[in-house]
Order: C-alpha cells, then structure tokens, then sequence
RNA sequence: GGGAGCAUAGCUCAGUUGGGAGAGCAUCCGCCUUACAAGCGGGAGGUCACUGGUUCAAGUCCAGUUGUUCCCACCA
C-alpha cells in the first residue's frame, strides 16, 4: 500500500499479482443471470491451446479489457467469457512432433492412443495461456472458462452438424479439394495463402494423331501431363477451327486425347491452347465435367506420383516434373522454357505447395446461409468498425464457395457420421446408431474430423450452454461487441455471423471491432523467423502490465497496424509514474481532519480543474462508446500531466503550505476529487496502479466496481475557465521573458500587472499567489495605470494586459529590439489572417455568425496587443 | 486482374462532425524549484506526397497521379 514516506518510483512487482488476486478473491470479474443490470458480454477469441502469449494477444487484450471495465463501472453486468481453442491442425502437428521425441508415430499409436496423448498436452499445456492473460490484468469470468472441445462445446457441434445435414446444408462428395502434401489432410479455400514465386513457364508439344501438325501448350505444372486427358482451343478461335474434335497424342503412354472446344480458354493467351487436367486443377475439373472427361489422379497424398504415372511412379512431383522434361526435350517434344512470377497457393500453416486433388470430403453448402449475413450488414444491422472492412466482408460473401469442413486430422470433433458395410447407407446422427436402416450393425464411423473453426463458429452461443436453453444463453446473448484482428475475418467472424443467425436467429453480436497487426520497430511483421517477436512478459516484467497496456492502447486508430518500440512504453511507463507521484503529493498533505467543502468554497482555480475534469468525463465515455480508445486514452494522459499535474497541483502548492490559507481545505478537496476521477478514466486501460492508488486513498472498496465518472451539470464551469488560461499565460509569457533574458527562478522581482479592464485587474487579483509561485514574482501589483511601474524594467504583453518585470540591469537592449520584433512579427502575421477573413465577403456572408464574431474578437485582441509592443519598441530606440 | 490502407516535424504516430497544424521520442537552451531527473521550465523544427475540383473556408470532402503496404482472384 501506498505510504506518505513511499518511494518515489511507482514498482509494477509489488502491486500487480496481489491486486488481481484479491479481485479473483472478491470474485469482481464473475457475472451472473441477473435481471435487473443490463449485460454487456464480449466473447474472447479463443486462443490456441499452442499459444505462448504474444504482443498480439497482448494487444487485443487490452482493448477489449479496456472496454469491459469501462461498461462495468458504467453498471453493466459484464461478462468477458475466455477459453481456449483446439486448434486441429496446429496442435495436431505440435503433438505429433513431441510424439516423435519418444519414437512415436500416429500409425503406431493408434487413434486412440494418440487421442489420450493430445489430452495429455491440453492437461498440460492448456492452461499456460490462461495465467499469461491474467498476468495483462484481464478482467475474465474465469468461472466460466470454455475449450472447444469441452463436452458441452462438443455437444453443440454435433447439434449443428446434424441440423445443416437434415437441411442438406452439410454434404458429403468427391470434389477437388486444396490438399496439403505435408499435412496430408485437406483444407479450405481460406486457408490457402496466394505467394508469387519465380517460376518456370514450359512449353511443348504433343502430335496430332493421323496429322503432321502438332498441339503446342505451356504449364507450370508438366508433372500434371501425366493426368491429361484433352487439349482445349476456344470455338472461335480460327485458327484451330479444324483440330476440334481430332486426337492429340500424350507421347508418355501414347494416350489418345480429344481436342475440345470451349470459351474458359482464351485465344489471344499464350498459344491459345491448354492441356486440360481434370484431376489436378479447378478449372479444368470443371471444364471436364462439361466434355465428359475422365479424371485421371497421377499423385499419391504425400505429393509422390501414384500408379498411374507409369515409370513416375513414387517419384516426388517435383522430381517427376523434371524427368518429364528431360523425357520430352529427348523426343524433341520441349520447346522452350520461360521465366514467369506465378500465384501459387500454399498451406497458411507450414507454407508447402497446396495440390488441388479429387478426393471424397464434407462440405458445407453456403449458399443460403451467405445471404442472411450479407443482409445483417448492408441492412445495417451488423457494424462494422472501422467501415471499411464491411466491403471485404460484403466481397467475400458475395464471392463464397462451399466451405470443406472435413479433415483428415484426429485432434479435432470426430465428423458423426456412420456408414454401413452392408448396404452402405451413411446415417448421420449425434451418437452413434445402434443399427443401420438395413437393420445390420456393422456400422464405422468416419474417420476424419472437422475443420476448427467449424466449432469456433458456434462459440458465441456454445460457451453459454446452447443448444441446452440456459438461462445464460437467453441472457448474455447476442453479445456486444466482437474485438479481433481482420486477419480472422474470413474464418471466424464470417461463420460466426451466418451461425448465430441459422441457430440463434439472431446476430452472434452487434458491432464487430478490428484491429491491426503488432509489427516491430521497424515495420516489420513478427514471426519466429525473423526472431523478431516480443514476449509480452518480458515487457511486464521489465515496465509493469499497465505500461504495456498503456503503449498499446495510445497512438493507434482501430483498425490499424500498430508498431512496437520500447521507448513508447518507456513513456507510458513515465506517464503512470507521474499519476503515482501526484498521487503521493497529495497523500502527503492530507491529514485526519475531514474537509467539509461545499462548491461555493471552490475559487477559480479549484473550479476550473474542476469544469475540466467534468469535461473530459464526458468525452472520454464518448470516445470509448465510439471505440476511439487510442484518443481516449491521450486525453486522459494530457489532462493528468498537463492540466491537473504541471497546472493545478502548482497552484495548489501556495495554499497548501499555508496551513492558515482559508481555501487551503477546498484545494485539498479539489485534489482529491479530482485524482479521483482521473484515476476512474484511466483504470479501464491501467488497472492495477490506479486501483493501488484508489485503494490508498481509501476511495472505496475497489476501483474495478466503482462508478464510472458521470458529466455533472454543477460542475460545469466551462464559462469561467477563461480566467485561469489568462493567468496561465501570463506565467508562460513571464517564464518566456525569462528564459530569454537567461533570469533563473531563484531570482525573484516585483511584477506589475497593467490593464485598463476592471475584469482582467480582478482576474490577476485573484492570480497574484500563482505568479508569484510559478513565475518568480516577489510581489504582484495590479492597477489600472504604468504610474507605479518601475522605470528599467521589460514587459509581455497578454491580452488586455502589460506585466512588467523590472529585469533592466541584465538586459542587452540589442536583443531586446530582436525578441520585440519577433513579437512583432508573430502578432502581425495573426493579425494579417483575420484581416483577411473579415475582408472576405463570402466568410461574412456564408460563415456562422459565431464563427464571424470570434474572428472579430481574436482580431481585435491581437491589434491591441500588437499596438502596445510596437509602442514597447519605439521607446528603446 | 479487382479491392483496400497508408503518405502530416529528424523518427513513431494522433488529428473525432471541414473553421487558427498536435503528441511522444530525438534535438537545442536553462533548472537537483522540498510529488516526481522515469522530473520541471523554455525553444527550434512541417508547401500535411503531387495535380486538379467542391466550398466563404480543405490535412480533413471529391477526382486523378506517384510511391508504399496489404487483401482477394481459376489466367493455363
């Protein structure tokens, strides 16, 4: 706890571990059905149950930590629901590694062998994860805590499964599929990435049969030839009008293939004809549905040439490639070789060349299920921030194939269903059905699993219990908000919209926030490549959660990548020492006696932090609602530092040490209350220092479920404000003046302030005390007139006001001359632009009134003020 | 091929509905002023990528250009 003869650097180690313990101990975070408070829910994106935490996480952490303790303190009932994702084919690849240390393969083990063995690396690794987002300070029901693969997640996913089949949206058939050589399993369009790669462009040539004339064609794939089974020109092509429906001759087995025409082929792309394999390209499987082709698959699943490659056969495709061409400039069959930069698809996970294979798989039909979530955005249901996504949202619905959920991976919801060895009726069903229609039993259940985000889809609802109609289901649902980076828009947040909407009937959540990527220092992407990456508890460790936090939530724009540097959070971390100093000021001068200050005790200082705290307040509650957090949490930072730390706490300073000072009671009140409400606006993004500091001061039980900071009416003193920012710059032209003339602090003069304006000499009545504490005045006369000015003394001019200091004995007239006609100059320019403005008939005419009149003002301030320093200059000449 | 983001001080980035260009870091000068040197005070530093348009008024809105990053896409 905080003590008057604490040290004077806030320690994050002291602080950290035991506040979130006793918020755990007071259960803060837990949320029940209650209804009478309003729920406010957000549903964390699970994380894998491979994951170390990393600075993304972190990030993502932190935004939607700030927004459930924002709406908690605002009353909500909030529930930020966490758990873990089972990542199918990423832990799958992870344990069979480990297997692999103790010499052991799937094969060996057996389904379940391996089963109880990934169970074991849940047990012991699922958790991991879980302290490393209590050590950021998270704010989870971790009562609630939910894995994908719990049982009742579990459950859930066989409901959907079963409920799509009986719609006929889930379907099973033999269809090319991107296959991963490496993986061996199939995966779906979204998990293909696109990488150009140089590669080689090959062009050859096969005879025409009973002909001298030959087909040309180019691939960047000749192991493929091995599967041709046409050669395609378009109908219009003039050239070959007279080869379509002749043979060409694949010179490898001899094999006849007809030449056929059809518009997918471009005639004015490259020589206009394309060799045609059904069982190795999408396009051409669905050009050979049309003619009829035959498919002929030449590639085993570890990406080797099968049986019907011939001499290819268990030659690596990429071997294979180049003993075809070797084969084929030996027959004089090559032509040429290019070098051309191509798409390719790779696997998102190991980044090895996806094969487009025909192979027998489930899908997914989306057709139906797109259009109730492409409706929910453009009918303005879903929001989307920041926008722009909702047009990629829109593209890739509008654009959507069927999605393949199957995957030849054991980690994984096991797909539920049963074929019979008799009749071969497949029965799909929750549990697995004691006989067949047939009335046999001799029933098998699939041996492949499902996609991981087929049970991530259903998480917003799974993991309150659905499809049982609980009670939390009923009222944490839809959540609130979904807070996620947009690389994940496709495979989650997408099927997340269309599975609410199917089996809620009703959007999983209303607004849907993105953020960006963490990239380092120099704008790179983090990878373990690159070594690059940042371990979010080193961070922690060395500058304490709430910095991390800090940094991470500042100088960012949703939606947008963030950079990482240490120096930000080496400010951040700055910035919440600076809350711990002022903090322990305040501490310092408190002592027992109560203060009993009303708002008529406040003076003008005391009312004007006030009216400004009152102000931010509103703001800050604005910008979050807006999920501006990055400048919600600038305004904080600016008010604490530079309104409340830098200007009232040294405002406060003449009155406090003055233990007669009557307003003595009322500045303490004021720092207090003021503190206060700071330290509510900043907890959301830096818990723990803010809840240490709340807890000192004996504020109230806990900050976590104090009340958020309301605009108060009786605060607002917006009005008066314009009094102490006159005060303020008078000390900054003073402290200018003094720097310029090189005067340090310790030398103090007597000042005089003069102004014809009764309001303003009652303004610096009433700010003597500040001047003299924060611009070196021994004394501060104000009147009405020069007459009791010292002789030798140099002057500012604010508006409606001349301070002179009598700092002549050191005063070099020549510079003097210089800084009046920078002055000069400076005021000169203001003038010169409102002159302009006011001259301009259109402004006059077309602008607010308002607008006309604070020009008239400012123009009119600036004239006075510039007469007096030119006059100021005509007497030192 | 289609779409999107970004381009503002030396660096990293803000700039909310159009109305006198901001912060942090770095830099220069001066301060150990009894909350804080992780600090205090005072400076310097910008044709807001370019061109045009709308408007009384554009960093902000519109069109185009250049550079850069990313996403999507079946060009053999």
């Amino acid at each position: 706890m905080m003590k008057k003869d604490m040290e004077t650097k806030y320690n994050p180690k002291d602080v950290e571990d035991r506040l979130y313990a006793q918020w755990m101990d007071k259960g803060y975070f837990h949320a029940k059905v209650d209804e009478s408070k309003t729920p406010y829910t957000i549903m964390i994106p699970p994380p894998n149950i491979t994951s170390q935490l990393h600075i993304g996480h972190a990030f993502e952490y932190t935004l939607i930590d700030t927004l459930m303790r924002f709406k908690r303190m605002q009353g909500y009932n909030a529930l930020w629901m966490p758990g873990t994702d089972h990542a199918a084919i990423a832990t799958e690849v992870k344990i069979v590694e480990d297997m692999a240390k103790d010499g052991l393969t799937k094969a060996g083990l057996g389904r379940e062998g391996f089963m109880k063995r990934a169970w074991e690396w849940y047990d012991k690794y699922g958790n991991i994860i879980i302290s490393q987002i209590q050590k950021l300070g998270s704010s989870c029901d971790w009562e609630r805590t939910r894995f994908t693969m719990d049982e009742g997640l579990s459950e859930a996913v066989l409901e959907v499964f079963v409920r799509l089949h009986e719609k006929g949206l889930i379907y099973r058939g033999e269809r090319l599929v991107n296959w991963c050589t490496n993986c061996k399993t199939s995966i779906s369009d979204a998990e293909v990435e696109h990488e150009d790669k140089q590669g080689g462009f090959w062009h050859f040539k096969y005879p025409i049969k009973d002909s001298d004339e030959f087909v040309t064609f180019a691939t960047t794939r000749p192991e493929t030839m091995l599967g041709d089974t046409a050669i395609a020109v378009n109908p219009d092509d003039e050239r070959y009008k007279h080869l379509i429906g002749k043979f060409a001759i694949m010179p490898i087995f001899d094999r006849e293939i007809p030449i056929v025409a059809d518009d997918y082929v471009k005639a004015d792309f490259g020589t206009g004809m394309v060799k045609i394999t059904p069982a190795h390209d999408f396009n051409d499987f669905e050009l050979g549905k049309r003619h009829n082709l035959p498919i002929i698959n030449v590639m085993n699943d570890d990406g080797t040439i099968n049986e019907n490659g011939g001499c290819y056969e268990g030659m690596d495709r990429y071997d294979a490639r180049k003993r075809i061409i070797k084969e084929f400039t030996e027959n004089g069959l090559f032509i040429k070789k290019e070098e051309i930069n191509n798409s390719v698809g790779v696997h998102d996970r190991c980044k090895v060349v996806v094969e487009p294979l025909n192979k027998m798989q489930w899908f997914v039909k989306m057709e139906g299920l797109a259009e109730p979530a492409l409706e929910a955005y453009t009918k303005g249901d879903l929001n989307i921030v920041p926008p722009r996504f909702g047009k990629v949202y829109t593209h890739w619905l509008e654009n959507i194939k069927d999605w393949c959920i199957s995957r030849q991976l054991w980690w994984g919801h096991r797909i539920p269903a049963y074929y019979c060895r008799d009749c071969g009726e497949i029965t799909v069903a929750k549990s697995a059905p004691s006989a067949c229609k047939c009335g046999c039993k001799n029933l098998t259940q699939d041996q492949d699993s499902l996609d991981t985000w087929f049970s991530s889809a259903l998480w917003p609802f799974s993991t309150l219990g659905w499809p049982n109609d609980t009670k939390e289901l009923k009222y944490f649902y839809p959540t609130n908000v979904l807070c996620c980076g947009y690389e994940i828009l496709f495979f989650w947040v997408v099927r997340m919209v269309f599975s609410g909407q199917e089996f809620m009937g009703e959007l999983p959540f209303k607004d849907v926030l993105f953020h960006g990527i963490v990239r380092d220092d120099q704008g790179r992407k983090m990878s373990k490549s690159l070594g690059n990456g940042i371990d979010p508890l080193v961070v922690i460790d060395q500058y304490g959660a709430d910095a991390l936090r800090f940094s991470l939530a500042t100088g960012n724009t949703p939606g947008n990548d963030l950079r990482f540097y240490d120096e930000k959070v080496e400010q951040s971390r700055n910035f919440l020492n600076k809350v711990w100093n002022a903090s322990r000021f305040i501490m310092m001068n408190l002592d027992e006696t109560p203060l009993n200050v009303g708002l008529e005790d406040l003076t003008p200082a005391d009312k004007w932090i006030l009216s400004k705290a009152n102000t931010l307040a509103q703001e800050v509650t604005e910008l979050l609602e807006k999920y501006e957090l990055g400048i919600a949490a600038d305004k904080v930072q600016t008010f604490m530092w530079d309104e409340f730390c830098d200007w009232y706490i040294e405002f406060s300073k003449p009155r406090l040490y003055n233990e007669g000072d009557p307003t003595r009671p009322a500045a303490l009140w004021t720092l207090k209350h003021v503190l206060a409400v700071g330290l509510r606006l900043l907890h959301p993004f830096s818990p723990f220092l803010t809840e240490e500091i709340y807890q000192s001061f004996g504020f109230g039980e806990s900050i976590v479920i104090s009340q958020w900071p309301k605009y108060d009416e009786t605060h607002n003193f917006t009005a008066d404000e314009g009094d102490i920012e006159q005060i303020k710059e008078a000390v900054r032209a003073l402290r200018n003046l003094r720097q310029q003339k090189d005067v340090p602090p310790s030398r103090k003069a007597k000042t005089f302030v003069v102004s014809a304006s009764e309001d303003v000499r009652r303004i610096f009545e009433g700010g003597k005390a500040y001047i003299m504490a924060l611009a070196g005045a021994s004394e501060v006369i104000v009147s009405a007139t020069k007459d009791g000015a010292p002789e030798n003394s140099v002057s500012v001019v604010v508006p409606s006001a001349e301070i002179f200091m009598p700092l002549t004995d050191l005063v070099d007239m020549e510079k003097e001359k210089v800084r009046l006609e920078k002055e000069i100059k400076k005021l000169q320019g203001e003038v010169d632009r409102v002159t302009a403005k006011l001259n301009n008939q259109g402004f006059l005419a077309k602008a607010p009134e308002a607008m006309v009149e604070e020009e008239r003002a400012k123009g009119a301030k600036y004239q006075e003020m510039l007469e007096v320093v030119q006059k100021q200059l005509e007497q030192i000449k």
